[in-house]
DNA sequence: ATTATTTGTCAAGTAAACTTTACATTTTAG
DNA sequence: CTAAAATGTAAAGTTTACTTGACAAATAAT
């Protein structure tokens, strides 16, 4: 699964650390998602697609890997 | 956040079970997932939803309270 | 009514998301 | 060039998604 956070951080021009706090969580949970250490829960997934005005399928891009959990 | 698995799932006449196998989790998450007990994953969420045809926004109804994690 | 199927509960365990703190490296700005 | 801002790494800890197994209750079928 790959994610377009970055990609849409850096054309809205917004840090690592303003993204965490507008979605209520650490700096490092953002660093992580970006360089795919981990998955974001769903519930994560949305309020970062939201704030980001897309879908959450538009912003995680699922693949044939993603048939495991 | 509530989830409209119940209610798909029904339409269809699918049971727990056959739609467990189908997502490649255990009956125990489908019920836990059903019935509130717990959140999915990303991968689940588009998982289930993907099997059901419908978006994750579609399939999971985001409120209020999922402002926390 | 009885059997089979489906749904639910409980509890203990594993895996992974997320936190916290502290420090190192890279990028940007003056 | 140098300082500040942004990004990254590492490690230990907490919480929660998900598993497994065994058994109980409800629903459907004969």
């Amino acid at each position: 699964m790959k994610t377009r956070i970055t990609e849409y951080r850096k054309e809205r021009k917004i840090t690592q650390e303003e993204l965490a706090d507008a979605v209520n969580v650490t700096r490092q949970t953002i660093i992580s998602l970006e360089n795919g250490k981990y998955k974001a829960s769903l519930v994560l997934a949305h309020k970062i697609a939201q704030f980001f005005g897309v879908t959450i399928e538009e912003m995680f891009l699922f693949d044939r890997e993603d048939e495991n959990l």
